[in-house]
This record gives structure tokens, C-alpha cells and sequence, in this order.
DNA sequence: TGAGTATATTTGATTTCACTCATATACTAC
DNA sequence: GTAGTATATGAGTGAAATCAAATATACTCA
């Protein structure tokens, strides 16, 4: 209890739960729609996995993540509790914003590092 | 957000919110009830308040300590999920449990401090 | 007023955490 | 096989958090 909610106390974690709990999304996809290094989305994700708030799976290079159905099982009044804060967040809505302005570009996680620019320039048109 | 959950990640602070959800306590309570040094239950219930989860009042020397209405208002969801958490882990059964022994003892917050002694062998018939 | 008590805060040592840079691993495609 | 890409991890740094011990503050009561 006291590591779950150590899991949950960062922002750019808070952030990356945001996001999956609406899409399923690799690590170079959180890297460009939150604009983080690499490692340290990556370092994030090992810590939510670690703590069985999520899982990965790996196809070809890309690991997609996503919430663990027992974590929503064993949690639900917690998920409904940060579903509900998230919606109200400026942070976390601009980051909803810019996920879905990705997912409903043509770009993928096998483009979305070549064109990186461009998938940026989406985000601009946003905020 | 970041700041609640951070503010929630730890154990001791845990345990003062387990007795709080049921009672109502001041610094020295908490002290023998969880076994803390003061100085180290001062600053939990410092951090608490300052997240503005929980308030306290002075009576005579003595600061008694409860969860703020306001926070159980925005936070209904988040205190159901705790309760029911503290009701499954045997640290925080056990919390109470001599938190109960304490409070249907004829000792209060004004003699737990001579007694103490006293108070401890309370715990100990229960454990 | 002064002694005694409850609580808060300062200090300093230690640990923990987030972050970056560089490297390792695992996979694809040629 | 080699080159290239996605992800994970090791090592190091700086910031923040924990804790105990000592001190400061605020209150009571004689």
C-alpha cells in the first residue's frame, strides 16, 4: 500500500496513467506526446510494472503497455477516483489532447521517430 | 496530486490515518499507541496537515487531530478505497485494535504519558 | 513568576528517488 | 553476419525525505 501509493506520487507517472487508461502505447509514443527522454519514460514504466500497476508486452522492437487487469480488479475505486482528478487537471487534459490528436494522425510507433517534427507540429495546432 | 500521493507513501503516515478514519487523537496518543517518537509523529501529522488531510486543535496543551471535512468532500472515493484497504492488512487491524484497548481504557491523553507503562500492558494481552 | 509538560522545529546523518548519460540487450532488415 | 532501431539498465549526481536528538515554543498550574 504504501508502494503503490509511492508509485503513484510523481507526476510523470501520474501522467503516464492518464494516458493508459484511455490508450494502449509504447514507450517512443509517451517519449513524444510528454516529451520525455527515453530512459526516463522507460525507468517510469519499470517502476508502475514493478508494482503490478501495469504490463508490457513486446511486439517486434516496440513493448506496449498497458493497466494490468488485476490492478483494475483489486483497485476499481481507486482508478474511478484518479479518472475522475485527471479530468479535472489542466495537465492531464493537454495530454489527453495531444494523445488523441496522435491517435487520430496516421503516425505509429514504427513512424513516429522518423517524423518525429511532424507529429510535434500536430501538438502545436493544440495548445 | 503528485503532492497527496507522495504525502500518502508511507507507512507511518498510513497508520495515523487508519486511527483517524476512527478516531480522533493528539501527538502523545499516537506516540504510544504506534510506538513513534514524537518528534517523528510531529512531523507525519505535519505533513498530513500541510497536504490539508487532516487539522488539529488546541485544548490546553494538547493538539487533537482529525480528517478535515473538506478533504473527506473532495476525496470520498479515495477514503472509501483506504478504508477498505486498512480493513485487509494486519498492521492496520492491529493499530486499532490498540487504539480500541486505549480508548475503552480509563486512561486519556492527559495521564497517557505518567502511565505509560500501564498503557503499553494494555497491548500486550492483545498481541 | 518558575517548573513541568505537550508539541513543533532545527540540525545533521542517512537513505531514497528522479534524472541524465552512456552502454547493453533484443529485435528487424538487409 | 552487420547496421539500425527500440527498450532497459548501470553509474553518477543532486534534490528531497526520513529519523533521532536537541532545542524552542506554548501552555498549565502551583
Amino acid at each position: 500500500m504504501e508502494d503503490l501509493f509511492k508509485a503513484l506520487g510523481d507526476e510523470n507517472r501520474l501522467r503516464i496513467l492518464n494516458l493508459l487508461f484511455n490508450y494502449e502505447l509504447c514507450v517512443c509514443e509517451f517519449e513524444v506526446i510528454l516529451d520525455l527522454t527515453q530512459s526516463n519514460v522507460s525507468r517510469h514504466l519499470g517502476k508502475l510494472k514493478s508494482n503490478d500497476i501495469i504490463t508490457g508486452y513486446k511486439d517486434a522492437q516496440w513493448v506496449h503497455y498497458r493497466i494490468k487487469g488485476e490492478f483494475k480488479q483489486d483497485n476499481g475505486m481507486l482508478l474511478e477516483y484518479l479518472e475522475n482528478k485527471f479530468s479535472t487537471e489542466e495537465i492531464f487534459i493537454e495530454d489527453l489532447k495531444r494523445c488523441r490528436a496522435y491517435m487520430e494522425s496516421s503516425y505509429t510507433c514504427q513512424t513516429i521517430n522518423n517524423e518525429k517534427e511532424l507529429v510535434l507540429s500536430l501538438f502545436d495546432s493544440i495548445k
